[in-house]
Parts: structure tokens; C-alpha cells; sequence
DNA sequence: TGTAAGTGTGGGTAATAGTGGGTAATATTG
DNA sequence: CAATATTACCCACTATTACCCACACTTACA
């Protein structure tokens, strides 16, 4: 379970480390073999182990193919899916291309969201924490479980 | 499972290099033989593994004869069909008559969608790509499935 | 507070992936 | 059957990546 935030350079290669409380975990359940993918709402990456990536996989390759919305997800999540392994220094390289997606400079960070890592650059996320702080909850948009929700 | 996306160039001679972590799963399942057709939505090509391509071919050739779409689909992809085989590089020749039907020129981008590798030129997929990311998800129109899907 | 262990970071190097192109064999065309 | 184009099979070069080692800095603990 991933939670709490990471702040990590990314060096001149490409390569982030990984926090040390993942890395027990990690190497544990999936071997350090990770999925990361670009996340289709937010300039950010979301980093999978690979068994919860396969789960989510079946999902999205389960749907209709003659659906627009289908295959634009299906395009868009399976296509910049990339393959990554921990490396002897519990690294992994991200790909030029979703590093490019993603803004992902020199200082960013991952946030921990339960069954998946988020990777963001460092000022995307600043700012888009202080939007989501500043956004009123108006009720009547609420979904009916989160108007139940009990924190 | 293919997955994630490959820069390529088409050399002089209109090969492709297939990208190094699909080899031995090719060889393994396919002796690297391989079908090539176009898409029918997109100016792009479609690279299934030869088993694969059989299921699907099986299932078009039991569609109605006299049904125009049947024909329609048939004639396109069955039509445009073609063997290929990795060489000892691992490469791949692509037909003039797919290439020009997907405008590839040198830079293409292999998209990797689960049973089947897409091939785009690279100007294509960005632009796709683009219209893809800035689409608006409007609940409404989202397939049951879609809507409770958790990423 | 000093020492040891561990984390985060940087970078060198050998292996390999991707690319280009020569040439011989094969197919196509007139 | 000759002439031409196309394809298969090599070999070679370059850029990238995987793997390794090194070091600074933090944390843990005596």
C-alpha cells in the first residue's frame, strides 16, 4: 500500500529511486517489476506493480472495441504503458517519453495512492495541490458515496 | 502482451527493427511470423502474431456474405493481409501498398495494444495522441464498464 | 558525539539494441 | 530469356541501456 509523499531527484539518465519503505514490499510482491503509465487527467505518470497493472490491463482490454470512449482509453493507458524493473540500486529508468509527458524535470515527487505511486513534477503538483485546496465542495456535485463518507 | 510505445525508423528499404523485449516472446510464440493489415479506423497498420491474426480472421471470414458491413470489413483487412517473418535482425519488411496507406516515411511509432502492435507514422500518433488527451470525458456517453473502472 | 549502516545520487563501462548498407539470391517484367 | 527490381542474408557502426562501483549525506545506535 503506497501512501504519503516522496520528494526524488531524477538524475542525468533518467532514473528516479525508489523510497527505501517500498523496496521490501516491491521486490516481496511483484518481484521489482512496476508498470508506469501516463495518467489521462493530470500531466503525471502512475506507477504500478505489475500484478495490479495486469489486473487493470484485463479491465481495459475487456471493453467494446467499436466504442470511442473505449478506445481512446484503451489507446491512451495500454499505449504508454512501459515495462520497468527495479535496478541493483532500487532504481528504475523512466522512458523519455512519458518523461516528457509528464514535465518531469529534475525535482519531482511521488505520492502515494493506494494501489498505485503518481509521479509528478515538482511544481505541477505544488500547483495542483493548491487548486484542489482552494476548490469549494459544492454538495450538490457529489456523488452519492462521497456525500456519505465519513472521514 | 504488447504494450507501451517504440520510436522507430523505416530504413531505405522499408524495414522495421520489432523493438528487442518483444523478440524471444515472438520467436516463443510465432517462430516470428506475423501478419500485417491496416486499420480501419485509423491511417495506421495493425501487427498481430500469425495465431492471433488466424482467430480474428476466423471470425470475420463467419460474418453474413450479404451483409454490406461483413463485405466491407472483410475485404479490408483479409484484403490487405500480409506474412511477414522477423529476419535475423529482427526486423521486419513492410509491403509499399501498407506504408503508403498509413503515410509512413521514416519516423513510425509502434503502440503496443495488448494482442496486437499498431504502427503510426510518428506525425500521426502525435496529433491522434493530442486529440485523444484533450478530449473531454463526458459521463454520459461513458460504456458501464468505463464508468466504474479504477484506476 | 563518533561510528556504522543505509539511502540517495552520480557516473564509468561493457553489452546490446537499433540503424545503415553491401551483396547474392530470387522474383518480376517485357 | 534477358533485364530489372525486389528481397533475404550478411556485416558493421553508433547510441542507448544495464550493470557496476563510488561517494556524500542522513539516520541509527552505542
Amino acid at each position: 500500500m503506497f501512501r504519503g509523499i516522496n520528494s526524488v531527484n531524477i538524475d542525468a539518465k533518467g532514473r528516479i529511486a525508489m523510497p527505501s519503505r517500498y523496496r521490501d514490499q516491491l521486490v516481496k510482491s511483484c518481484s521489482g517489476l512496476l508498470v508506469v503509465t501516463i495518467d489521462i487527467n493530470h500531466r503525471c505518470l502512475l506507477l504500478y506493480p505489475i500484478g495490479e497493472w495486469e489486473q487493470i490491463e484485463r479491465k481495459i482490454e475487456s471493453l467494446p472495441s467499436l466504442d470511442a470512449h473505449a478506445e481512446r482509453v484503451k489507446h491512451l493507458l495500454i499505449g504508454h504503458a512501459n515495462d520497468l524493473e527495479l535496478d541493483g540500486n532500487s532504481r528504475v529508468l523512466l522512458p523519455q517519453e512519458l518523461r516528457l509527458y509528464a514535465g518531469l524535470e529534475k525535482h519531482v515527487c511521488l505520492i502515494g495512492q493506494g494501489k498505485k505511486l503518481e509521479i509528478w513534477d515538482q511544481e505541477n503538483w505544488s500547483s495542483q495541490r493548491e487548486k484542489w485546496l482552494t476548490e469549494s465542495v459544492i454538495d450538490g456535485d457529489l456523488p452519492e458515496k462521497l456525500k456519505t463518507l465519513v472521514l
